[in-house]
Formats: structure tokens, sequence, C-alpha cells
DNA sequence: CAGTCCCGCCAATTT
DNA sequence: AAATTGGCGGGACTG
């Protein structure tokens, strides 16, 4: 490329320039416009002036998160902020569906490991082909991107440092290198969802440690108004009431299928049961029902998943969600009077 | 020094 | 074989 130079680190350079979130910034500020509808990855690296490496990596976490959808080679279809919301349910319904499965394996005193947990000793030579890609996807940023998200569904941590995130999602695995590789894409994935204003760094009252919080963007009372920077753009619908999730299914969290998800750890282990579930942006939306359309912002070109027996597992769950949100709430409260 | 996390090598996948 | 994708982690940058 007879482009600009790009390592003559000359007395111009600063870091925060080249970071993620700002680059994540300008490929949202280039795309959140009407009309648009495909994305091309050279042209989007030629206009954010970066290379097309990095494209993939906020292109992989934004689809994590529903914004993205990958349409073919090269090229991705923009998909919105409103299709975040869907997004995270389709997340929050898997977690509640494995929070099940998981409940039975428990109560069948089975030892049960962790959930998307890499394993690398395992099987020498067990692994079929099929699982090859699996195996692979099991690595991708856009899964470590959905379940570091799930972690802030599920845990009764509002707050969650990056290394407790890596050691809930990293298994039992006290391997340091290991762990330093995931906190380095948390920290990637962090970098951007805070400059969607999804997440805000903030520190542990306790360890006095960096770590982050999943903001009350959007409906939840008095927003924090960090969203993003061009405010107004577009309005993003959070406050998806549970109970008009309706259970679909989307070849994108098809791998979550595949995985055992359990959220323990050490720092915010959360019982199948424990009344331990945030809500952050799920409640009583009826303040302004505007909520949903008719229809699933997701995957609207996905057949059904019209199982019974899912359905009424679904039921059943929500009813208990909001049980514990109430006590949920309780805590909070007793928290929020620290502060 | 402890957090951050940019950068790009190069392997795995797709075309 | 060529082009796409995208793990991965060395080590530079911050505060």
């Amino acid at each position: 490329m007879a482009s600009r130079d790009s390592r003559t680190k000359d007395a111009f350079y600063c870091r925060k320039e080249k970071s993620l979130g700002l680059l994540c910034t300008n490929f949202l500020r280039l795309y959140d416009r009407e009309g648009v509808d495909s994305i091309g990855l050279d042209a989007s690296a030629l206009q954010l002036g970066v290379e097309r490496r990095r494209i993939y990596d906020i292109v992989n976490i934004l689809e994590g998160i529903g914004v993205l959808q990958k349409k073919e080679k090269n090229q991705y279809t923009w998909k919105g902020y409103a299709a975040i919301s869907g997004a995270l349910e389709v997340l929050k319904t898997y977690l509640l569906l494995y929070e099940l499965k998981n409940v039975h394996k428990i109560v069948s005193n089975d030892k049960e490991h962790s959930l998307s947990s890499d394993s690398k000793a395992e099987c020498p030579d067990k692994c079929s082909q099929s699982d090859k890609s699996e195996h692979k996807r099991e690595k991708s940023l856009g899964l470590l991107t959905q379940n570091f998200v799930k972690l802030f569904l599920c845990s009764e941590a509002e707050i969650i440092s990056l290394d407790g995130a890596a050691l809930a999602l990293l298994g039992d695995s006290l391997d340091r290198t290991a762990m330093r590789t995931k906190i380095r894409r948390l920290y990637d994935i962090a970098n951007v969802f805070s400059s969607m204003g999804l997440i805000e760094k903030v520190r542990d009252p306790g360890s006095g440690k960096p770590a982050f919080r999943w903001t009350s963007v959007g409906r939840s009372g008095n927003g924090s108004s960090i969203a993003l920077e061009d405010k107004n753009r577009k309005r993003r619908a959070f406050g998806a009431d549970i109970t008009n999730i309706s259970v679909k299914r989307c070849n994108t969290y098809n791998a979550l299928t595949e995985q055992h998800q359990k959220c323990s750890s050490k720092e915010f282990v959360f019982g199948p049961f424990s009344p331990n579930v945030t809500t952050v942006w799920s409640h009583e939306t009826r303040k302004d029902g505007q909520i949903q359309n008719s229809d699933s912002p997701l995957c609207a070109y996905q057949p059904q998943y019209s199982n019974k027996a899912v359905g009424d597992l679904f039921h059943h769950y929500t009813e208990a969600w909001s049980s514990w949100r109430g006590e949920a709430k309780e805590k909070q409260q007793i928290e929020h009077a620290s502060e």
C-alpha cells in the first residue's frame, strides 16, 4: 500500500488515537445512519484508515451483540443498535435454559465443569472433525463477547473485573498464560463496549481495582447518558420485558447450544437457583410500552423453534425470574444505600 | 510497577 | 494457490 506510513513512530504518535474503542466509535458513526445496510470490510478499512485485521476485531465483537450480521465474504449487514436488545434477550434465554441443564447435573451430584472452558489437554485423539469447527468457535472473539455479556446478565456482582471475568470464563485453568491472553481479549471487548456506552469502567469499592459495570443505558430511570458520542442518534430500545421473549433460534447463537453454560467462579458464584439475578435493563417496562415491534428484530428469517417443552420451560423460568428479581432488588437497594 | 492493549505474525479457513 | 479470517502474545505505552 502506498498509504501513509505506519510504523514510523514519529513524535506525533498517540496510542489513544489507535485504540480499538475509538476505532469502534468511528466505525459506528460511519454506519449508524439512514440507508446503510451493507458493510464492506475493505471499504471500512479504507475509510477508517486501519489495517484489515482491526476491522475483524470490531466486526466480531459487534456481531456478538447483534449490531452486525455477516452476510457473506467481506460483507456484513448493519442491524443497528436496535438489534442489541434482541440479541441480549437471546443470550438471556440461553442462559436460562442452560442454567436448568446444569441444575440437573448438579442435583444429580455431577462434577460438572465450567462454561465454555477450553481444556486444551483434553481428548488426545478423540476430537472428531465436527468438533473442529466448534473448537475454533470456542475461542472466537464473538463467543467471548457473548459470554462476557452473560456474566453481567447472570452475576449478582454488578461490578466485574476483567480478571474475574477471565477466571469465570476460563473454567478452572490456573494457567497464567491462558489467563493473560483471555484478559487481553477482554480488554478489547471492554473497550468497544465502553465506547458504545454499554459498560463503564469503575473502581471496585473494596479492592480499589478497576472493574466494569453494565450501564443502565436506555430506560431504567435516569439513564446515565453516557451513550454514544452523538447522543440522540438512534433510539436504542433496551428494556425488553422478559414476558415478551419468544424462544427463537438463530444460527449465530447455535454454538451456545453445544456448550455448558454456567457462570461459576470463585468471585461471583451464582447458583442456578440463587436469587442473584440482577436486572439492569429488564423490568416492568410499562413506562413506555413501545418495547417490541411485533416480531423479533433479530433473525426474522430464521424458522421458529416451536418446541412446546422449551416453551413451557421458559414460561416457568420467566416466573421464577420475576420472583428472583424482587429479592435482587432488595439486595441492590441495600448496596445502593452504601454509596 | 501494574494495568493496558497495539500490532502484526502466521495459522486456519474459504474461495 | 490465493485470499480471508482471526488466534495469539510480545512488548510498547500509560498512569
